[in-house]
DNA sequence: GAATTATGTTGCAAACATACGACATATTTT
DNA sequence: AAAATATGTCGTATGTTTGCAACATAATTC
């Protein structure tokens, strides 16, 4: 019996998945948000602007950088974090797609 | 010390999240995309197109289900499923807006 | 009405996610 | 070089998800 087996899957919905899953808590869903709201890339206090401690703000945004969703640079002992437009571009293509796919107007007509 | 304090963020991120979590496992983006490619409702044999034990199948049904995803007509023994179509396209309206919202072409710009 | 078929529910074990205090590190200021 | 500032990592407690066998239920067939 093995668990979370998610390798027996089609690559496109094991991709789609992470993608949703990093997208699964609100926290994240608000820090992509304000990063995208403030066009200057700033920094990390956006532990301020999310109603979370610091240590786990902070474990979101290693979330989102490892999944490639934002990417940060260091200044001095600050670190500007920013959405990475390349690679949040390619999830919205990726979920778009997916999305086209799940017509269901055809269906299910009572 | 509370955990998952999901209550703190605003109503658009918490569905949103809601949403994302429901996506966040390949055998349910797997499902809702079998029964929007078969246009007739077929029944819970859905299990046979997935690779997971029929128990697990019926456990992701269920999730699908409860979010709205899915509905099921019981034809004697067999239940008939198929996309909720309204509640699909909203979802679709959502998830949507607020890709939209993450709109990172004028920042970061090295 | 007993056997078969289609399906849902329960209980459990393993894995994973969430939240945060305490600690570590590294830069800047004094 | 000590203090202050910004940030990441670790350890730990708790909660949630995943997967499946075993059991339960309900309709159909024999």
């Amino acid at each position: 019996m093995t668990y979370h087996r998610t390798e027996v899957f089609d690559e496109q919905f094991r991709d789609l998945a992470k993608i949703a899953r990093v997208l699964s808590h609100p926290a994240r869903l608000a820090i992509l948000k304000y990063l995208a709201d403030v066009k200057a890339c700033i920094s990390g206090d956006i532990s301020n602007e999310i109603p979370l401690s610091r240590t786990t703000v902070s474990q979101h945004l290693q979330v989102l950088r490892e999944a490639g969703f934002i990417q940060g640079q260091i200044d001095g002992v600050k670190i500007n974090y920013c959405l990475n437009p390349v690679a949040v571009n390619g999830f919205k293509l990726l979920i778009e797609n997916y999305l086209n796919q799940i017509n269901c107007d055809n269906c299910c007509k009572e």
